[in-house]
DNA sequence: TCTGGGGTCCTAGGACCC
DNA sequence: TCTGGGGTCCTAGGACCC
């Protein structure tokens, strides 16, 4: 990496356009957990890199050498290993910890560049983030000064696309990741012109919100350039895609925005926690520590955010007998109870939650797959002691505090229920984990 | 042998009410 | 024989996203 401080590119003030309609920005980590991974390995800098899902099953980020080699994206694990052989690609199992902690960085990089109020978190590795009206000249340099100065301060590169709409900015960003060399990672769609070239170039299905489904129903009626569908009407759009979703996508790729910048709520609607299993099961007890188990990281979710759920639903999913062609879930088997009051604590969770499994299992069947959500969510500080019940239920919230203090700064797992159970066969595969280099003090990265 | 996990929004349709 | 109209709330399921 060469960038001197002399290399970043200051934010261009006098393109601004006073009372113009304003530009929104997409900026989006290159390869993310890849780069993450690479970032305290640096002899893989120039090599190809992978990341496995969850369970090892899935290969969920690759680097730009990995794609020249030729592995698609989420595809199974396995069927890649003859490709990771034959070019010595590093594969990893994803490390969560050590990813939220870098996407926090970045967050925070742009966030202290634009103002904390213009910058909207859309994923681990995304943000949009809320720019004035500018020439084009200025939009795209504004673009370059946001991409160096985040790969400056994290170490991670990012790919930036600017457009008056969040749907444009979208395709932007995909031209700019597409041609690295010749973008440097970042375009800006500002005048029709650069919009409607790049539309052109844009195949229907590339495009944000068009979908698998989508895009096979429009490349059906002869709509494959993302262009061509921009010329839809609007009444035809809703009737074909979903209603006002797909009126909005039309208005959008024309530019004319429908998306807002949402407020930045952390608190999350619904709380899910679902695996696969390491291998499959039959037995109804290893189902039932497993949604044990995931009943408890869910209400772990809910007490970061200060919630209290009313509403828990679990799911099974067999394992089908016949391996098709064509790989899909399903069925999914579940179901869900509402409780009298809404609640955070861990083992009021847990019971309705073992509960359920005996209304949903079949004896004789395999199971691959299992998940708890929680939804009817409270604010925490609202809930009401009950008056009905002995005053100690009352301080279960005080005993799940200091279990979440110790889980953190201990070990995630050291404090648990004993109907997680302690033999876990069920438990995820993850075999090819990093060190969690800057969440750990025992994982630290060392420099010798 | 081996195919991820966690979300959101929207619509249709049924139940229920007056 | 003839069986309204309009509104709300809830749920299931489909589509999308990363």
């Amino acid at each position: 990496m060469v960038f001197q401080p002399g290399n970043i590119a200051q934010p261009c003030t006098d393109g601004v356009i006073a009372g113009g309609t304003g530009l929104k920005a997409i900026v989006d980590c290159n390869s993310f957990y890849c780069s993450c991974e690479r970032l305290f390995k640096p002899g893989l800098s120039k090599k190809p890199v992978v990341v496995l899902s969850n369970n090892d099953g899935c290969i969920v980020s690759r680097s730009d050498e990995a794609k020249q080699a030729g592995v698609d994206m989420a595809i199974p694990y396995f069927q890649a290993k003859h490709l990771i052989a034959k070019h010595d690609i590093a594969v990893f199992s994803s490390n969560y910890t050590l990813y939220g902690d870098l996407s926090w960085r970045v967050m925070e990089t742009l966030r202290m560049l634009v103002g904390r109020d213009n910058v909207e978190v859309y994923s681990v590795d995304e943000a949009f983030v809320d720019l004035p009206a500018m020439s084009p000249e200025a939009a795209a340099n504004y673009g370059l000064y946001i991409r160096q100065t985040v790969e400056q301060w994290t170490g991670i590169s990012v790919s930036v696309g600017i457009a008056p709409t969040k749907t444009l900015a979208k395709a932007a960003n995909y031209l700019a990741k597409k041609n690295k060399q010749l973008t440097r990672c970042v375009t800006a769609l500002v005048t029709p012109e650069e919009q409607r070239n790049a539309l052109q170039s844009i195949r229907v299905s590339n495009i944000w919100g068009v979908g698998r489904s989508y895009a096979e129903k429009l490349i059906n009626m002869g709509i494959t350039s993302a262009w061509e569908l921009r010329n839809m009407s609007e009444q035809w759009a809703g009737k074909q895609l979903g209603g006002v979703v797909g009126t909005r996508l039309v208005k959008e790729l024309r530019g004319e925005p429908c998306i807002d910048m949402q407020e930045q709520l952390d608190t999350k609607k619904m709380i899910a926690t679902t695996r696969m299993f390491g291998s499959p099961v039959n037995d109804v007890l290893s189902i039932k520590e497993a949604i044990a188990t995931y009943t408890s990281l869910a209400a772990q979710k809910l007490r970061r955010q200060r919630c209290a759920a009313r509403t828990i639903s679990i799911f099974i999913v067999p394992k089908e007998e016949d391996h098709a062609v064509d790989f899909h879930h399903g069925p999914i088997i579940s179901t869900r109870t509402t409780l009298p009051t809404a609640t955070s604590v861990t083992n009021e969770l847990i019971k309705p939650a073992v509960q359920l499994v005996e209304k949903i299992y079949e004896e004789g069947r395999v199971y691959k797959k299992a998940g708890v959500m929680l939804s009817g969510l409270e604010n925490d500080t609202c809930i009401q002691g009950n008056l009905f019940v002995p005053e100690s239920k009352n301080k279960g919230r005080f005993l799940m505090d200091m279990m979440d203090n110790i889980n953190f700064s201990m070990r995630d797992d050291i404090l648990k229920f004993a109907a997680s159970g302690t033999s876990r066969n069920w438990k995820m595969r993850q075999e090819l984990r990093s060190p969690r280099f800057t969440t750990r003090w025992e994982e630290m990265f060392e420099v010798r």
